[in-house]
DNA sequence: CCAGGGCGTTTCATGGGTAAAACGCGCGCT
DNA sequence: AGCGCGCGTTTTACCCATGAAACGCCCTGG
C-alpha cells in the first residue's frame, strides 16, 4: 500500500511490514514463508531478517532457520506506552490538584535548557497560567525547570548552561544548590510579578526523574498545604504509573 | 555500531533506531532534533519519518514538525508479547495436566496444514510422545490439528486442503463434521498404533483460537476424566492470559 | 545412488535511495 | 523593514542497496 511515494524507504516498510507478520498463531517463520507471506524476493528477506536480527528484533530459533519475534521490539513500544501513560495517568490526579486548590496545573519535562510543557490545566481565574500545551520556557526561570535541574550534578549543569552569561550561569548554580536540599520548589514569577509556582519531580522506578508537576496562582506566598498537595499529586502520579517514588 | 556488513540495510536500521529516541523524557522531537541526536543528515531524517508517519509508527502533533510515537509501534511489539506469554503461561497448567494424570502433554498451533508444536511434556514412560518441539505432523492426522481444523469453515478447509488426494480430502471434512460438534477431539494415533489424544483449544480474547493442547497416551480409551481435565486446562490457559474464553 | 526440488546464501549489474547542496519560508533581532 | 539564521522541503548526481540469477546444501523419492 502506498508506492510511487518519492520520499518513502522501502527497506524500513519492508521491515516493518515483516515484523507485523510475526502473530501468536504464527510465532516462528522461515525466510522462505515470509517471502510468500509478503510477496516479495528471498534476497529481500535474508536482507531484512539479517538486519533485524543483528538488531534484536528478531532471534534465530532451533535449526536457525526459523525465527522468532526478540525482546528488542519491546524497546520501541516502551516508549510510546511509558510517555503516554504519563500523560494520561496524570491527567486526573493534576485536575484534582487543580480543583482543590484552584491553582493553575501544569506537567512538564526537561528538554535541554528549557522546560516544555505537556500538560496545561488553567484555574478557574484563567489568569494564572501563560504558557500552552508545547511551549517552552528557559528551565532556570520556572518551577518545574528548576525542580528538575535541581536533580542534576553540577558538571551537567554547567555543561547546560555553557554559552550562557556567567551571571545568568551563577545565579542559576546559587538556586541549583538551594534546589537539591529540598523536595520542592517555590519560584516567583520572573515573567509576570506576582504570579508563583511550586514544583515537585516525577521519578520512575530506577529513580529517575522523568517530569515535573507545578501549580501556579497570583500571589506572592505559597500556603504549605498547597505544597503538600503538589508533593503528594507527584507522588500518586508515580504510584499510579506502578513505579516506586519515595514517598513524600 | 555494525557497518561494513553488507547484509545489512541503512533504511531500516535508520528507522529502528529513531523510534528508540523517544523516551518519556522526550516524547516529541522535530526532524532537526532528531538529526542531531541520531548524527545523521537532515534529509534521512526527513525520509525516515515521513515513512514513519506513512506506517504509523510516527503522529506529527502540534504544529506539524514536532513527532511522537503513534500506536502502530504497538503492533510489532503484541505478537512478541502474546506469543511468549501464551508459551510463559502455558507451561505450569500443562505441567500440571501431566503431573495429575501421567499424561504427555502438548501444546500445538496450526501452521497451514500442518500441526507445529511448541510445547512438549514427556510423561514419566516417555513413550507417549514421538513429536519435539517444532515438530510438524498433518493436522488431519493429529488431535491438537483436527481440534484447530473443526473451528475453521468448510471453505477455508477445502482452501487449506486442495492438492491433497480427493479422499484424504473427505475424510477430512467427514471428520471435521464431527470434531465441531464437540469441544474437545480425541484421536487415535496415526502415526503409532494404540496412541490416543485428547485435544482442546486456546481461545483469545476475542473468540479466535490461538493454539490447542492436548494430553496423549499408549491406550485405547480415553477416560472422561483426562478430557475434563484437558478442556479445564485449555480454559486455566486461557484465563491466566487475561482472555475471556468460554467456560468449559 | 542419483535426480529433483526447496531453501539459505552469494554474486553482480542496475536502478533507486542517499548525501549534499540549494531553496523558501518563518522567526528573532537590530 | 532588513537581515540572518534555523528548519522543512526539494532537487540532483552518485553510489550502494536491490532484484534476479546462480550456487551449494540438505532433504525426499524413485
Amino acid at each position: 500500500m502506498s508506492d510511487k511515494d518519492p520520499y518513502s524507504v522501502p527497506g524500513l516498510v519492508r521491515g516493518l511490514t515483516l515484523l507485523q507478520t510475526f502473530t501468536p498463531q504464527r510465532p516462528e517463520q522461515t525466510m522462505a514463508q515470509l517471502a510468500q507471506t509478503l510477496g516479495i524476493t528471498r534476497s529481500a528477506v535474508f536482507r531484512t531478517v539479517h538486519t533485524l536480527v543483528q538488531e534484536g528484533f528478531l532471534l534465530p530459533v532451533r535449526d536457525g532457520n526459523h525465527f522468532r519475534l526478540g525482546p528488542a521490539v519491546l524497546r520501541v513500544s516502551y516508549g510510546y506506552l511509558a510517555s503516554r501513560e504519563l500523560l494520561e495517568v496524570a491527567q486526573k490526579p493534576l485536575e484534582a490538584l487543580r480543583d482543590a486548590q484552584d491553582w493553575s496545573g501544569h506537567l512538564g519535562v526537561l528538554d535541554g535548557r528549557h522546560i516544555l510543557y505537556l500538560i496545561r490545566l488553567p484555574a478557574s481565574d484563567g489568569l494564572s497560567s501563560l504558557v500552552h500545551v508545547g511551549s517552552r520556557l528557559p528551565a532556570t526561570m520556572t518551577a518545574m525547570g528548576r525542580v528538575l535541574l535541581s536533580r542534576k550534578t553540577e558538571p551537567q549543569i554547567r555543561r547546560l548552561l555553557e554559552g550562557q552569561p556567567k551571571a545568568a550561569t551563577e545565579k542559576a548554580l546559587a538556586a541549583w544548590r538551594k534546589d537539591s536540599a529540598s523536595p520542592s520548589v517555590i519560584h516567583n514569577g520572573s515573567f509576570e510579578t506576582g504570579l508563583c509556582s511550586v514544583a515537585a519531580p516525577i521519578h520512575d522506578m530506577s529513580g529517575e526523574v522523568v517530569a515535573a508537576i507545578s501549580a501556579t496562582k497570583q500571589t506572592d506566598t505559597v500556603p504549605a498545604s498547597v505544597e503538600r498537595e503538589v508533593l503528594k499529586t507527584a507522588y500518586a502520579i508515580s504510584r499510579a504509573m506502578g513505579w516506586n517514588a519515595p514517598a513524600p
